[in-house]
DNA sequence: CGGGTGGTTGAATGAAATCAACTATGGTGG
DNA sequence: CCACCATAGTTGATTTCATTCAACCACCCG
């Protein structure tokens, strides 16, 4: 299987093999990291582009009274924001959930890839866009979604980027989070987080592990959640072609 | 005064004579709108990139049950995502909220310019990872701040991104904001929000009007708020270097 | 065996939404 | 000019929802 870096970007643009073989080069430098490894805080300058080739990772800030919050997940093939580098300091910090293997991309090597590459740095680009959106359904949901439908919803949509990687097949898509993790993405506390999940897992949709959950009716949650996937802008890839 | 759009990115980035030369002439083609009017919607197929002029607009999101989610707020020499184009339909609607200039630059024009003036390109990078600072900066408020933090935050972001512009002085801010319109914003209902607005009145941070709200002690607002700004990475302007 | 983390549950408290009534204002048409 | 209506804002009473607090279980790991 290749490179989920590639795999990803290919869901978004046409990668020739040229591409290919210049993303894999740049993806040599790796390390697997252990679980709960901060790979760069905020107020810190930003260093090169971490990509994520297997595992789990988000970022998140910390307020001063100690709380958290998750902003984003990142799984394999995702990156933190690419140019980043043109900021003078994080404005979040980003670490890993489960054991990882990342590729850090030097800064000077990526500029270049994106000036000789220009179909590499559309695939950039879109997928920067899919960020955003991703963004603000987020806020979507945090303002205006019951607390049920809001962990419904993100359950569904991690689901969804997960096939869209061809991570995840059609059934039991098994997710690495402990509900304190899931309340620091929702907004909510974990006592909370438990009795909807809980809820869910009544209806159907879930089974619960110790530190994993596991989708079991992705179909029930999406209706749940009243999940529409438009805002992932998945154009390439579609549902039947599992296989690479 | 120079263009809204030009001053912004001279915020982020060096402008020559020349790149602001071109970025006004990409401007020429610009309408006067009503406000509350939609510029585009969500489902609608991307078309030119929209910079507003004068005036305010913002993004937002309805849901099925007619509840809206403003995401963000868009004030003069802000763009809708540059790229959008790239994407095949919007995932969110842009309207206007004040009567507003606004300039639509065509997608090739857009292009263009980016490829001639790297100086530009570098700008419109910063611009658009700035706004997904801001973002994730919602996300942060919407989760974890408690609802007073929450206004009072928001309502410090758009001071200080005034500020940056250059269209608000020192003391006494006003925003053409209804009640309403802000608890679409911080995803809470109008009576709550008012209850709130007032309780920041009573403290002496605000003052109260019909349809507009009026900043009277940024400093104290932005301790009620805990608000930090170094998520909107501004650079090159100094607070001291008030005129062109 | 003891301690830590994650998970579960109930009771009490607090926060926000809801419901409802009412004021003030500006615009429109008779 | 006035009657009427629509919109924005205000306020209190009530209900719903989520947090807090607290206790407890299960499990893994040293």
């Amino acid at each position: 299987m290749a490179n989920a870096f590639v795999e990803k970007l290919r869901g978004y643009a046409p990668v020739s093999s040229l591409d290919e073989a210049l993303l894999e080069k740049a993806c040599v430098r790796s390390r697997k990291l252990p679980a709960d490894y901060d790979l760069i805080h905020e107020g810190d300058r930003p260093g090169p582009v971490f990509v994520i080739l297997s595992g789990w990772a988000c970022s998140y800030k910390i307020l001063p009274g100690g709380s958290r919050q998750i902003i984003s997940f990142l799984m394999p093939g995702d990156f933190c924001d690419i140019h980043v580098a043109v900021l003078a300091e994080m404005d979040h910090s980003i670490g890993t959930i489960t054991e990882a293997q990342v590729a850090t991309i030097p800064r000077d090597q990526m500029e270049e890839l994106v000036e000789v590459r220009p179909s590499l740095a559309k695939a950039f680009w879109w997928s920067q866009l899919v960020d955003a959106g991703v963004l603000r359904a987020t806020i979507v949901s945090m303002g205006r979604r019951t607390s049920l439908e809001r962990v419904a919803h993100l359950l569904c949509e991690l689901c969804f980027r997960m096939r869209n990687i061809g991570i995840a097949t059609e059934e039991s898509i098994v997710m690495p989070f402990t509900q304190i993790m899931l309340a620091d993405a929702v907004g909510m506390t974990p006592v909370h987080v438990n009795r909807l999940v809980r809820k869910l897992r009544a209806a159907g949709a879930l089974e619960l592990g110790v530190g994993t959950l596991i989708i079991a009716d992705l179909k029930l949650l999406s209706q749940i959640a009243g999940f529409y996937d438009n805002y992932l802008h998945r154009r390439l890839r579609t549902r039947q072609s599992a296989t690479a």
